[in-house]
DNA sequence: GCCCCAGTTTAGTATAGTCTAACTTCGCCC
DNA sequence: GGGCGAAGTTAGACTATACTAAACTGGGGC
């Protein structure tokens, strides 16, 4: 009687799908999820994420240290992939087929994810020419659950004329993070690196898509670690 | 002040639209929906209905006579209208669109019905040219919630070389429904009407798609009440 | 015209998720 | 090295939904 490996698949609640992908996301640059992180990012109050830490971690998707966080084991990360996956595919759909913009495919995708079929988002990736990268240039993981490494650089070594997203702003001092964050400096802006003063100098960029400029120093350049975006080969969409 | 109408739209769950969807059905042919029958559609336990439908009715979605029956009110019926055409948009956009076949649509259909906005079903009934009716021949309402009515011909009255889709049996006989389903004669079945002889005489039809043959008198082939089939216009799909 | 059974409703319990209020723990600061 | 504030956890309550077991109702058969 194999009725060892019984319930090795009791679905995932959509609540549940939410956390694991949360928890991939706070923990994937650096070790623990916080509990209130967690709970920000989710829009819940903390004692809820305390109740579900507690029964996710006795189902074995994430492991739980009392007062530090939580992180995914190979099973929650294999969940929370799918649900990436799902989720960019949608993305890339929605803009690409059905002409949704910048605005609205993100809340579409989010309520989607937890009600599509692996075979509907195999459908749209097959639709689609299998992408790698979802329209904010994030990289697709694959249906097997392989997800490409993020390979971030620092604005201070990217080279001029790279076009890039800003993805992490690597200092926890709050007056640098308020700093960046007036000059529109934040996870997710595009920008183009158009000059770097030689010697270590600073390095001059524009945001995308207002043209803005921006005189960036060495030493907090280097905190300002970007993607360098795919080459552009979907259509006209906005950006 | 306005606070009459405050929560005008509680935002369904997913559980009153099935059950809002379920009730339409049963309805629509005949007053009342039966707890057991809704209990059995659902594939729950007839107090699980019970409860649901008093909570349903508090919340005028439906009207209650105990012991009798539910029906839905105007309110109730605009959204099962608003779901059958989700569900409905959602079967051809997948046959038509990416590629699914009579097997897997429906079971897609009913998850995603759930989780779209009418934007997005909105976009997906554009894309295919504002379609009339999905890949069964059942009529899509219109976003502004109307519904064609069905107009239903008996076979009696059908015209030779008709193409129909049997909808009803309209009789409570035990002894002729079992009949009419040893004869494959239930509602969803395909057939084309191909000969019916002079003088009240009976009908010959053939079965789509096996191309069985039948034979069926005048007073049971009043009894099967049939819509007539769109033209077809769409692609090679099975059926 | 009474009775009985199928179908319906009530009562009570369970589970997954949420909340607020109150308590505990950690680690930083002086 | 002791205290204090922030972060985390526990306790207890609420909602939506489901279930089983038990009680009720109403119409058809004799």
């Amino acid at each position: 009687m194999h009725a060892t490996l019984r319930d090795a698949n009791p679905p995932l609640t959509r609540s549940v799908e939410d956390y694991l992908k949360t928890i991939y996301h706070l923990s994937s640059q650096g070790g623990f999820a916080a509990t209130s992180d967690i709970a920000a990012m989710l829009d819940v109050a903390p004692p809820s994420v305390s109740g579900m830490v507690k029964r996710l971690s006795e189902t074995g998707l994430i492991e739980h240290v009392p007062y530090r966080g939580v992180q995914l084991t190979a099973q929650g990360r294999r969940a929370a992939l799918r649900m990436i996956r799902r989720h960019r595919v949608l993305e890339l759909y929605l803009m690409q087929r059905l002409g949704y913009d910048w605005g609205g495919v993100h809340a579409e995708a989010e309520r989607l994810e937890h009600a599509v079929s692996d075979e509907l988002i195999d459908r749209m990736a097959t639709s689609l020419g299998q992408p790698q990268y979802d329209p904010h240039g994030d990289p697709i993981p694959t249906a097997a659950g392989e997800i490409e490494d993020a390979e971030l650089v620092s604005l201070a070594d990217a080279r001029v004329g790279a076009k890039l997203e800003l993805r992490q702003v690597a200092t926890q001092d709050t007056a640098r993070l308020r700093y960046f964050a007036e000059q529109g400096l934040t996870p997710g802006v595009l920008l183009a690196v158009t000059e770097r003063q030689p010697f270590n100098g600073p390095t001059t960029l524009s945001l995308v898509p207002s043209g803005d400029r921006r005189v960036v120093g060495r030493d907090l350049a280097r905190l300002l670690l970007c993607r360098e975006m795919p080459v552009e080969a979907h259509g006209p969409t906005a950006r």
